[in-house]
DNA sequence: ATTCTAAATGATATTCATTATTATTTAAGA
DNA sequence: TCTTAAATAATAATGAATATCATTTAGAAT
């Protein structure tokens, strides 16, 4: 079995399968989005299943939850990063930025009543593709 | 009447009040909770008026939408700010540093295909409440 | 001030993402 | 292999958000 954590839980095919397509697909799925990928390895699958793992796995610390206008999506990707987030299709990207993170951390250190563990920058704005309907009309 | 903006609409008073209540209350509040500040002074508004101009204000710009742990709340804080967000009761605080904003927004400049226009940072960690409920039991 | 009308509201019905329920199945340890 | 708590599949239930539509109103025109 691949490892993928060591908390306290069974390992059965509908998550092993889940945190895979997870791994494999990393522009932010939405739920339905995780249930259309699994179910062509396990084509059994409910719906259901994938919903309570989906929050049990984000729980567990396995997987993150985020929201772009209104809409759910999921992500298994750990290494520190930053999002840019299009106003207008909603498209999400990641953005990687060791220095960014560094500097935000370290401003971290003054807050306080909070302790932060972790952060991650969203920037917004105007996609290319966007950028390119408009002008085209 | 109240300077709330210049865009293309009328100014009800449904509108005046919804804005008055989060210039107000500037913790991030959830849909039935502007509805319930703002029915006591208009007790006949429908929860239907809340959320449509809540959406539509959003969308003139003139409010923003934020989502945490599943929870759709909404803001009128305009000065660029970040977001201290408890993992464990989800409460949202701002956070204030031009610094940051000004580090962060440098690095933007760098970043292809996406025009930014703004950024927010979210820092995650357990607020003082909950540390201490921790502890207490 | 009065009239006019597109826009907004209130009340309610509808939609649909998410959660709850429950009988059945299964992972993993004894 | 046996045992059992946990997980799954199928489906019902919930509830946040949206749509509908008759009525009202902001704001412009007369």
């Amino acid at each position: 079995m691949d490892n993928i954590g060591e908390a306290d839980m069974k390992y059965t095919n509908q998550r092993v399968e889940i945190i895979a397509f997870l791994r494999e697909h990393k522009g932010h799925p939405t739920v339905d989005e995780v249930y259309d990928g699994v179910r062509k390895k396990l084509t059994r699958i409910s719906k259901a299943t994938v919903y309570k793992n989906l929050k049990f796995l984000s729980q567990k610390g396995l997987l993150e939850e985020v929201n772009v206008k209104g809409v759910t999506r999921f992500e298994a990707n750990f290494v520190p990063h930053h999002h840019l987030i299009c106003r207008k299709c909603g498209k999400m990207d990641d953005f990687q930025s060791e220095e960014l993170f560094d500097y935000s951390m370290k401003i971290a250190e003054d807050i306080e009543g909070f302790s932060i563990d972790s952060m991650s920058t969203n920037f917004y704005g105007i996609c290319k593709q966007c950028k390119e309907d408009t002008i085209n009309g």
